[in-house]
DNA sequence: GTTATATTTGACCAACTGGTCAAACGAACG
DNA sequence: CGTTCGTTTGACCAGTTGGTCAAATATAAC
């Protein structure tokens, strides 16, 4: 039934997503109000209530997008492939999203920081059982001796938290770092962190 | 002057406080009420309004006592020491500190995804400047032969973002990892991954 | 015990919040 | 040109928000 879509609505829908990014992902649900995502959408509040029930809907309708395009690319790891080249090439990719998409990893991390109210059920769910299918795969490279003994769990946490890391506290990592760009020596550092970790 | 402090004023500021911290970390400064501080430290509103002047000013004396916690390691950090003893030992102080302090690591990153409003300039100034002292001792070490070749800022970037990635993302290593306690490997895991960058 | 001082609170306020609604507006179609 | 249906909005509402204030109450000092 939802087949027809005007040209304004598809415009209209994918602005007020752009712009409740832009907000949620500064100051979180709750720090974050209808009229904010209003202006920067460019909308009186009444219109965006006319696209989307509620801030709660735009607000899940994000965290859904999101969590589509961050589950994908463990399942493109491949257990046939070379161990270190299949953890880098993880790892890389996941630089180059906190790269590009930046308010993206904000909002995640404002919502897993808040205790996950909405996500809760798919860290617990698909999230929970692809990461225990990938510590299969590498406790079967580290028993094959091609990695060296590594816990797949804490490997997964390093690249997670030093990727988003860039994104998440852009600010500080800018501040600290001065006028030089941070993303040249990340994935650089990433890289070399990983080899020395898993090549043996 | 500010000698005089009742035993009443200093219970309730440190209660205040205690309150302050508990909702500014889940829900950061926008997200976070009066109501909500006042009902956590079991107070009347009006009543919290009497020891601090401003929603804000309780938020600003949290995250000064926080700063002050967080620099003092990084001073601690001995150039005369062993490079990798040294590391370590920042680095386990800082995975403790996650672990006992998560709440004081929440409210910081609330505070630096909203773009750091109230502590930039600390960011911009004192922080700069002690990692920068800090990289200094690092590439003497790298030009001593005594470590790895490492980017000091991105070694530093990996400590802080894996240590506190267990604090911030508490819920997601917990549902990811189940019923296994998260900070059992985390030390190994982290001795193991900076020996391995750093030892030559 | 009386006085001075510190503490607590109920009642209140203006601004903001998420959300509603009827009326107005616009474009497309016959 | 008029009808229809998608779109937009001003006015409005009840609940929440940070903050005030005078009055009431507890505590300490003499």
């Amino acid at each position: 039934m939802p087949k027809t879509k005007t040209r304004i609505q598809k415009k209209n829908e994918a602005t007020i997503l752009a712009a409740g990014l832009e907000v949620f992902s500064q100051y979180g649900f709750r720090g974050s109000t209808l009229d904010m995502i209003a202006e920067v959408a460019g909308l009186s509040k009444p219109n965006l209530l006319y696209y989307f029930p509620s801030k709660d809907a735009i607000y899940k309708t994000l965290l859904a997008q999101l969590l589509e395009n961050w589950m994908e690319p463990v399942y493109a790891i491949d257990a046939a492939g070379d161990p270190v080249a299949e953890i880098l090439k993880y790892a890389k990719l996941k630089l180059k999203m906190s790269q590009d998409f930046p308010r993206e990893s904000r909002l995640f991390a404002n919502e897993i920081i808040q205790g996950a109210p909405q996500i809760g059920e798919v860290l617990h769910g698909e999230l929970r059982r692809a990461i225990a299918d990938l510590a299969v795969v590498v406790n079967g490279w580290v028993a094959a001796g091609r990695v060296r003994p590594v816990d797949p769990y804490h490997l997964v946490f390093s690249i997670w938290s030093l990727t988003q890391h860039y994104a998440d506290f852009d600010v500080q990592v800018r501040a600290v770092m001065g006028g030089t760009d941070p993303m040249i020596g990340a994935e650089q550092h990433l890289e070399d962190m990983l080899r020395q970790l898993l090549t043996v």
